[in-house]
RNA sequence: GGACGUUUAGCUCAGUUGGUUAGAGCGUUCGAUUCACAUUCGAAAGGUCGCAGGUUCGAAUCCUGCAACGUCCACCA
């Protein structure tokens, strides 16, 4: 292609796909393929990430995509730093809520009951193909994200291989007693017909009526509720033990008549109840709720059900109210008490209301028997675990969740997750993972009679397996390792290098449902951990701050957004002006400004091919050693010294809004405004500027793979930059040369500002006097035509002093200059000028350097200097420790 | 009720262990324009870093208290 038709404008749409494909057959996503295009993958060490794997519900949103670019953005680093990187694919068939997803589905086409009406399998085929719709729809998403990973290597928490692996972890805890059948207060979705882990429900807030009521007349003590409908089942009422009012009540029971059903209740002392609420008198419900169940086992208290998992009252209720719904029992024993004489007061509360998360109804808890993983029961372990415990020894799955953040061997990041981590960890309850969903791994449970065996195969004749799937979350904790390949031996240990992996990338909001449960799991079947660190971005909001949701119209979809502004503009805008773990607010308004920036870094590399044309990558580096010749290439090779020491840690450190702050400061400010524009003054920059920019294209290869790839190709290199090494510097830090060439920057500006100032016609030349001292008038003078050229200067007078009858001597455009680093008096200097030349001020010179640390300490108080050096001590030590730790650990 | 987070320019946000004059982008104002890029260039204005105390030679940064907003957890019988 000849250079001067490349177009004006990058144009994004028109070579994005193209250079996806170049990637994707290339082999360059295929940890393996990696040694075919560049032998220095062979030795390499492994670094892996494993995709948190979207859901099968619908498509992606942009909290997918900042994940994606995130974690292409690691993968991609680590791939030019020569690690042998797996970034591992895959989707998540999210059990419960894919399910909702096609009911919904189905009943707005015209089903009533779609479960009832279609049957386990056929309704299970509707769901298989919509899930399948929705995996291409996301696989396609990722691929025009730029997400560098081989989807030849796609895996699925329900396919095949994963269903072996949750069957072998059930059978293992199993047998380890840590997965027990159990009848327990659960939550149930009456709408959804399924029981629900404590994290799937949620609380709302409402207003309830709370009643305050004696069970019959004869009751000695009054009680309040806010759910009089579960009364039938009351078995006690608790008190504080130190409440006066009802100490003489305790351990006796009583028989009460409640709305025409005999209950006998036990009045118990229980520390948990508040005297001040209410009454101070708790009636205690054990089959539906958990509270109250947890009362019941300390005081040994029988269990009644009264509302069914139909949501209607059971025949337990009485001949009255059974069948009923929950509303119009509700009401029809409060107007029962009221016509009985026992009830003694309504008031409207606050309360939270339990729901489901995927819904808004109401969430009933009542006693089923489910299956259940018991995360505060010991265990004899499998192995050594955690570099702590041996095998055989004895520890809780909570105990192995704790250690593994506890002693620092995962790291979660920012820090602050931790808290809320071990927070969660020490208050888990046992965790139900039974559901009544038909789409899910089914439960390897059979049953004969009173005889249960576990398996994936039928025992034989007369077995029946387990109708009910598992809870998602289950899959999904295996995920880190299931998709290497466990339990399958061979695969596992050809995959065995990548566990731990890297990294786990994520938002912060599946914490708990997700990386908890993988921490479980991993610690649980292998001894070790899923992942070194945890790194948890924010939330991805619109511009006002509100959750992005289809019911308020504000949903951003990259789908749209892509072919706009083009996928480097949109990845940019997700990691840019972000911090980790903060949410993010995001309007199309940023993203159009990295468009803006994608189209800067085509221009620069443009200008640069254009006035180059002709000279190689390879003879600009043969010409590039004869060394830089003037202030400004020492400059700029310096500065790209330390932006690419800094950009290099910053991304090894999580720190990518800062890294690619660094590097546009460099490349916008730095190289397009001062040194290209230099370059148009000073000749002879070609080498300099082919270096700068053979090395600014990998470095924002990782934030902006497409545009990067795109102009590599351009200038010739026949390999990929996506396997191209990771700049490493050939400079050190020449801070004498940044220090006089901000000098004469600053000048520079300061001249354009007064021009500005005193209204000087921009395109004209002017004739300025500069006092200064020597090395600033030495730095002027080698400087000279660049000077000249950007401060649009004629001639530059350097004087010492103000010369006797200046400025009469010079008529019209003066710029006068004060050096501060000269040693003049400021004060005296600028009253004299102020005094000479009326209508003119004459500004403080900003170019002095800016002191040294040492420099400083010399010209510091005592005090100063002592804080200062103590400080240093502290670093020192610091260092000393630091070094002693690096000897140990080799 | 418990915990956590946020509060910095008109807006969106950076600010790593306390350190020299608190930064960026957008927006605003003024100016430029065939010469890589109007998806551009130059310049300016704009901040008592939420409030009140404290520690320190020195605080946006550390400590205490308060306020507003937000999030999570628990619970309201």
């Amino acid at each position: 292609m000849d250079l001067k038709d490349l177009p004006k404008a990058y144009d994004a749409a028109a070579v994005e796909a193209g250079i996806f494909k170049q990637w994707e057959s290339s082999g360059a996503f295929d940890p393996d393929g990696l040694e075919k295009l560049d032998p220095r993958y062979k030795e390499a060490d492994p670094y892996c990430i494993v995709l948190p794997p979207p859901n099968r519900t619908g498509t992606l949103h942009l909290g997918h995509a900042k994940m994606l670019a995130v974690e292409d953005l690691l993968i991609r680093f680590y791939r030019m730093l020569g690690r042998k990187t797996y970034w591992v694919p895959g989707t998540d068939h999210a059990a419960l809520a894919t399910q909702v997803k096609v009911e919904q589905l189905l009943i707005k086409e015209g089903h009533k009951d779609p479960r009832k009406e279609l049957g386990r399998e056929k309704f299970l085929e509707k769901v298989k193909e919509f899930a399948q719709q929705s995996r291409d729809t996301i696989v396609s998403q990722c691929k025009a994200m730029g997400s560098s990973m081989d989807w030849k290597r796609e895996k699925y928490t329900l396919d095949e291989e994963r269903n072996r692996a949750v069957n072998e972890v059930f059978k293992m805890m199993f047998e380890d007693g840590l997965i027990e059948r159990g009848y327990r207060v659960v939550n149930w979705d009456p709408v959804f017909q399924t029981t629900l882990s404590d994290d799937e429900v949620e609380h709302k807030e409402t207003q309830a009526e709370l009643v305050t009521f004696k069970y019959d007349k004869d009751f000695p003590i009054e009680i309040s509720t806010t759910r009089p409908e579960t009364k039938f089942g009351d078995t006690a009422v608790a008190v504080h033990p130190d409440d006066e009012r009802y100490k003489k009540f305790i351990g006796q029971t009583f028989k009460a008549n409640f709305c025409g059903k005999e209950i006998s209740v036990k009045v118990v002392a229980d520390p948990v109840v508040d005297p001040a609420f209410g009454t101070g008198a708790l009636g205690v419900t054990p089959a539906h709720s958990m509270i109250d169940a947890e009362l019941a086992e300390r005081h040994q208290l029988p269990m009644v059900q009264v509302i069914g998992t139909d949501g209607k009252m059971m025949a337990e209720a009485g001949a009255g109210f059974s069948g009923l719904t929950i509303k119009e029992a509700r009401q029809k024993i409060v107007e029962t008490l009221e016509v009985n004489g026992c009830l003694i007061k309504k008031e409207t509360v606050p309360q939270s209301l339990l729901i489901a998360q995927r819904g808004e109804s109401p969430v009933e808890q009542l006693p089923l028997r489910q299956w259940f993983v018991r995360v505060n029961k010991p265990f004899k372990l499998r192995q050594d675990t955690l570099g702590r415990w041996q095998k055989g020894d004895e520890a809780t799955l909570k105990d192995l969740m704790s250690f593994a953040v506890e002693s620092k061997q995962i790291r979660i990041l920012p820090e602050s997750f931790e808290k809320i981590y071990f927070h969660w960890v020490n208050n888990l309850r046992d965790w139900c993972i039974s559901r009544q969903i038909w789409f899910g791994h089914q439960i390897p449970v059979w049953y004969n009679g009173e005889k249960i065996e576990v398996g994936n195969e039928s025992p034989g004749e007369g077995w029946e397996r387990d109708p009910d799937t598992l809870d998602t979350w289950f899959s999904s904790g295996l995920w880190t390792f299931s998709t290497l390949g466990w339990p399958d031996k061979k695969a596992w240990g050809n995959n065995r290098g990548y566990h731990p992996t890297n990294v786990l990338e994520t938002g912060y909001d599946i914490l708990f449902f997700w990386v908890a449960r993988m921490i479980l799991m991993s610690t649980y079947v292998l001894g070790e951990i899923p992942f070194r660190d945890v790194y948890l971005h924010g939330l991805v909001r619109d511009e006002k701050g509100r959750k992005m949701s289809k019911s308020l119209g504000n949903v951003l979809d990259p789908l749209e957004l892509i072919p706009k502004y083009g996928t480097d503009a949109v990845r940019l805008s997700l990691v840019m002006g972000t911090a980790p773990g903060m949410d993010q607010k995001l309007s199309e308004e940023k993203i159009k400004d990295f468009r803006n920036f994608t189209n800067k870094l085509w221009n620069i590399s443009r200008y640069i091919m254009m006035t180059t044309a002709g000279v190689t990558k390879e003879q600009a580096d043969e010409q590039w050693t004869k060394g830089p010749i003037t202030l400004s290439d020492k400059w700029i090779l310096s500065r790209l010294h330390e932006v690419q020491t800094n950009v290099t840690q910053l991304i090894t450190e999580y720190q990518f809004s800062q890294a690619g702050e660094l590097l546009r400061d460099f490349t916008w400010g730095d190289f397009a405004d001062w040194y290209l524009e230099i370059s148009k003054i000073e000749k002879n920059k070609d080498a300099i500027l082919w270096h700068v920019l053979s090395r600014l294209l990998p470095m924002w290869h990782p934030f902006m793979p497409f545009v990067t790839e795109h102009i590599w190709s351009l200038i010739g290199d026949p390999r990929q930059l996506v396997v191209s090494p990771w700049p490493s510097s050939a400079h050190i830090r020449d801070e004498e040369s940044e220090k006089e060439f901000a000098v004469i920057r600053n000048l520079i500006t300061d001249i354009r500002r007064l021009r500005a100032e005193q209204g000087i016609e921009p395109a004209s030349f002017v004739k300025i006097n500069l006092i200064v001292d020597k090395d600033t008038a030495r730095l002027i003078k080698e400087n000279d035509s660049v000077v000249k050229q950007l401060a649009r200067i004629e001639t530059i007078d350097l004087v010492d002093s103000i010369p006797e009858g200046w400025p009469t001597a010079v008529s019209g455009k003066i710029v006068i200059g004060l050096n501060v680093a000269s040693g003049l008096d400021i004060g005296k200097e600028k009253a004299k000028i102020e005094k000479e030349i009326s209508g003119l001020k004459p500004y403080v010179e900003s170019t002095t350097a800016k002191l040294s640390d040492k420099e400083f300490i010399s010209k510091a108080p005592e005090k100063v200097v002592q804080g200062m050096q103590e400080k240093l001590d502290e670093a020192k030590m610091k260092i000393e420790a630091l070094e002693k730790r690096l000897i140990s650990l080799k």
